[in-house]
DNA sequence: AATGAATGAGGTTTCATTCAT
DNA sequence: CATGAATGAAACCTCATTCAT
């Protein structure tokens, strides 16, 4: 692995364990294997590895939303990108809450929408699709839909994992609530 | 103003103006006008403001929403936690996800739950209503679906304020559909 | 018990559980269960307590002397000073270490002579009696030899209890070349 | 002279100058010609430059001893070490105090022993070559004698040159007190 | 005589950043 | 490109000391 990748990963490393505030230059190095001096030929500052990790998990989550988001009724298909969401949520815990506060605290903030954009297209083409087959409402904007589904299972993920940490079976049911939620809320019932 | 209310005061401007990363003690301190060592007689870190400024915060929305949601039919409630929520997240930008974050790197991610409890339980109360007045559907489960509806309005709301950076009429359609996207949601529109 | 008493017996506890160094004037108010602007009416700083803490421990090792030391041949006397000294220095352990340096550390530098005196005193009559009636070598300085004595046996208690940590056993065989050496050293055994 | 050597002279100056207590860590970088952040490259606090400076005491008394303690009778040698402990003791004052005291105060005191071996094994090696030339009481034990001599030795040392401050002439009749009293400890006389 | 909240000087400690190798 | 010892600015944090009550 070349050395920025191996910075990349032992940042997320880090910050997952210590969060922004208390993570520092010299353990993600170490963590890297690298020299203290190495890590200014690639980044300037800790907050400077963000928009590389925002990619790469838009990145893991588009992966997750291809290969598991079968074709089939929208229905289901809302099922499929709420259980990607929440397996990534799960498998990179803090790390999503992290990278919205590290891209807000720096002048990368801009960075968001750009990274972000191939999620929410991929869900707003989703929705297009539906639209045009009649399996949703006709009256569905579907830009502003793809961000406010995506927003509401993130953050969903986030209450159930980071927050309110509930066993197993709590969480299957709150899948199936917001499952529901989002499904009516689109009128992918009728 | 007593020296606590002071500091948590300060600790509001001085985070929401450089982020948790960037904010010093020191400045703190100083905004609040107290000595450096006085804010230890107080707190052990910058971050164990958290849980106050939380504190504060859930109380402004709550005091929104009590004051500005009126008697009427759900779906019009649903619009006015909408604004309300809005009018606060933009208020205090930043913060609102700072609270978060500030919370989950540190040993007071258990305080959350209790602190958000009075803000949950509020909406909860008001599906609960909406419920046995049968103005939502029946089968919606009251205490997921509120803390899946201020997930979505939150996260929303940041996505306007924080990243889009929308010019207030993109906002007001954005909320729109939000509106629309939540009472069918529930089933408000029957 | 009043103030005064309570600040030394206090001001021992910590000196003995944190050494001088991390010693606080902080700790001591708190273990005396008085107020910190308190602690100045009697003293003026933390190393103002040690002359009185010394006194305390002459006084003790007097006291010790004065009862277990019984009248009878030198040979036995001199055991049970080292028993007496041993005894106070194992329940005091690193104290008489740290009076030595508190004292040395400040102005009190000079207040050890007169506080040790009556300690010295008393082993210099003990000998000078012992001299007197021929029962040690007439040649014996007995003001060099009480404090070359009682240096020694501190020396070695010290060794014993907080260096070399030795077991009781230990410890009784290198009390009996102790007692050996002084009493060889000053002729008691013809 | 490497970096962790002048941290180590420049904290003997400082401790013998200003006691432990008033000793900082900014005064011995200062005196080290480094940088505050170099310090801790080396050491984790001032005490923890204890075991080093007790080394290079160690050194010296054992390099004092072996050139300036001649081949003779045992009762020379004794003098031969008396004279150098003195010697040695006055060159660096307090500081032979602040070693023990210093090292008591932290985690080394488990040190102690290990650094402290060569010279107790030194003495006690010329005291079993005594016993075998049989110079000395046949009975004594050679490994608790070292120990109770060097402790002795230094114990007057410290009184003549830290608390009394004699004068030249009476420090002379002293030491010719206190090898007197050591040779006739062992049986170095007959 | 006693209190204890507040102070702020002055220490400690960290860590991003540099630069000679 | 890579290194990592050294730097020193800038934060942290403690705690003796004060003083109004």
């Amino acid at each position: 692995m070349d050395k920025r990748e191996r910075i990349i990963q032992a940042a997320i490393d880090v910050f997952s364990d210590k969060g922004i505030e208390k993570a520092t230059i010299s353990e993600i190095v170490k963590k890297a294997g690298i020299a203290q001096g190495t890590f200014y030929l690639y980044f300037n500052s800790k907050l400077a590895v963000m928009p590389d990790i925002a990619e790469l998990m838009v990145r893991k989550i588009l992966e997750g939303l291809t290969s598991e988001v079968k074709d089939g009724p929208i229905d289901q298909q809302i099922g499929d990108i709420i259980h990607v969401i929440f397996k990534i949520t799960n498998e990179y815990k803090v790390l999503t809450k992290l990278i919205y506060t590290g891209l807000t605290q720096t002048q990368y903030v801009g960075s968001w929408e750009e990274i972000y954009a191939p999620l929410y297209n991929w869900v707003e083409n989703l929705l297009q699709r539906g639209k045009e087959a009649q399996a949703i409402n006709s009256d569905v904007n579907t830009k502003f839909t793809a961000k406010i589904i995506i927003g509401s299972v993130e953050s969903v993920a986030e209450q159930v994992y980071l927050y309110d940490h509930l066993d197993e079976d709590s969480i299957i049911r709150y899948k199936n609530e917001l499952h529901k939620f989002v499904a009516n809320a689109i009128g992918a019932y009728r």
